[in-house]
DNA sequence: TTGTAAGCGTTATCAT
DNA sequence: ATGATAACGCTTACAA
């Protein structure tokens, strides 16, 4: 009885069924012996190789069928080499991430492999031991998206080292010669601060992820840019880092509305961190977009019910999910090189009521 | 370049790396080579079998170490017919089931297993190809979350008769003889009956999930039972079944709205459904809770969210991923017979603004 | 203490 | 057209 559910009640009774490991299956040999020819007959019928007999093919597949027949994986992997096995490690399963896997996960499944999804919950560790299990597995290949405390890249040069191949996607690693999908996060912090400009906002605070994360800086220095190009003095004291965290970001955007001269509007890194700040905003009984402005990131569905809904920045998961499955099948099928291919979606971003004051400033 | 996607830039390049499936690891074979032993004795060396020389020993581990070996899973399943890997099946990657697979992932891997998640993305057909496949991939066992679709259980029975262990959890199937994981859906109804009831609420509306799907009809029955024992007339015309998605509840939501003498509280059986009811609702100019009550399930973080906060019942997802993956591992050490084991969960209702009228009129 | 050999289920290379 | 045999990497009696 697992303790820490709440409330639970079991019902008992007596059948019988212990299991053992994996009940024989009808294998090849089973058939060849009732058949009385050779293994190889059998396996050369069963593959319509076109050097068995008629009758025989006839005979082996038939029998296969009514004994349900099903060839073993685990002994043509051993022999192959290959096992049709992704190995995917990704740091949550948030909105976004849970997206991208159903993208990699549809292209996937059509191309013939199974994914093995590993979660490494943002802790480098788990992601390590997360990739030596696949490596001992022996996946046909990893697709992978960092945790927010992996800053060493001894795991990934590991598979590097071995020739597995290696699709890096969402949270890349870059300066590292390995094919990767991303959005253009430079570009989506443009977008934002382009927008807040436009809107009139001036005294702009940012709400980073965790300070090694590189979608996070990369938002954050496209962001920026353009406050820069827009002569809009950019004050480092209205940039926190915090974790993906609600709770945190809830704290930080309080930490700035409290500043003496508190800012105008808040760009987060993510939409789960925007919803912290709209909290703090809220409590602190500001009115958006008028007092305030608001722009997250990732465009999840619950910035567009909040009130004032949220504006946000899409990043497409599900299409960069499958963009990523079709490179890494590529990659495996291994007709061109695609070391340093580098697939960038360009993001979108979706205005809405939490900075929208209906003006239009011109801005670069 | 993958065609859906937005926009995409590519950089390419030129460098040296085609995949072979799988670079030679090195094995015990090329130990024993080495070392000029036979290939039992480094076999032996390396599990520390009692009965190896200690300088044999020494030396076979120390190029092993050197050499960088990692045993051959694949060599070992097939020997052991284990392959340490869970196959689970779930509808979906929403909210509510990401937050069990984190659960069941976590009890896994700390048990040494690797889980293969497959989504039947609501369909049946793509349930049945899920199980074979994993079935052909020789896991230890499933875990399974049945889709909306599902209504009949060949696949359920053949994991069945092949002996292979199977827990059932969420969406399970009744009357069946499989371990179960489940919440008390028909307590969640009566929770949710009994709050609207005690707010004054009597013409209560129903948005359930599709029609043949058990935890939507056991909320239902929950709550038309409370219902009735509280003598409050239950209209079959107030009750809809629509697909999990927030639009066809915004439909529904809508025609309930429009009907002749309107119902005063709604009641879904799930947050996506409540929230798609809850957008009808503002939009036909009516105010929570005072014009009209409503309720969710779920007990997602959205709920808290919105405005109003929607009422909703938790339903321990996480709690009940762990218990879930805690019974797998159980049935698999197979200590006791529990094939009739049915845990079952307690849900847990929070009142919030969307039907909170602050009275409390008495109920049974 | 160490080696030999069979076996897990399959395919592939030779013969026949 | 079919059969024997080796091989994939490993464990495990059984011999020595």
């Amino acid at each position: 009885m697992p303790e820490r559910v709440p409330v639970i009640s079991e019902k008992l009774s007596k059948t019988s069924a212990i299991f053992t490991p994996m009940e024989k299956q009808t294998t090849i040999k089973d058939i060849a012996l009732a058949l009385k020819v050779s293994i190889s007959t059998v396996s050369r019928a069963l593959r319509d190789a076109p050097d068995v007999g008629e009758e025989t093919r006839k005979a082996v597949k038939a029998l296969a069928e009514e004994l349900d027949y099903q060839p073993n994986k685990l002994a043509l992997s051993l022999l192959k080499k290959q096992t049709n096995t992704i190995g995917l490690i990704i740091p949550n399963l948030d909105y976004v991430l849970a997206t991208m896997v159903k993208g990699i996960d549809e292209v996937a499944l059509e191309a013939g492999y199974t994914v093995m999804v590993c979660q490494s919950d943002e802790s480098f560790g788990r992601e390590m031991v997360n990739t030596k299990r696949l490596l001992e597995s022996l996946v046909d290949g990893f697709i992978i998206s960092v945790s927010s405390e992996t800053m060493v890249f001894e795991h990934i040069k590991k598979i590097q080292s071995k020739k597995i191949p290696l699709v890096l996607f969402d949270r890349v690693i870059n300066n590292i010669n390995v094919p990767k999908v991303r959005l253009d996060n430079i570009e989506g912090g443009r977008l934002a601060a382009k927008h807040l400009i436009e809107q009139g906002y001036s005294k702009i605070a940012i709400l980073g992820g965790p300070e090694n994360l590189n979608i996070s800086n990369e938002r954050i220095e496209g962001f920026t840019q353009t406050l820069k190009s827009n002569k809009i003095k950019y004050d480092k004291n209205l940039l926190i880092h915090c974790d993906f965290n609600q709770d945190y970001a809830y704290m930080a955007a309080k930490e700035l509305l409290s500043m003496k001269t508190r800012p105008d509007a808040i760009f987060a890194i993510s939409d789960r961190l925007a919803v912290g700040a709209m909290l703090a905003i809220k409590e602190a009984g500001l009115s958006m977009p008028k007092d305030i402005g608001l722009v997250g990131f990732n465009n999840e569905p619950i910035t567009k019910l909040l009130t004032p809904s949220i504006t946000s920045v899409e990043m497409h998961a599900f299409e960069m999910g499958k963009a990523t499955a079709k490179l890494f099948i590529q990659l495996l099928h291994g007709e061109e090189d695609l070391m340093e291919k580098d697939i960038i979606i360009k993001p979108k971003l979706f205005i809405r009521e939490s900075s929208n004051r209906g003006i239009k400033i011109n801005s670069k």
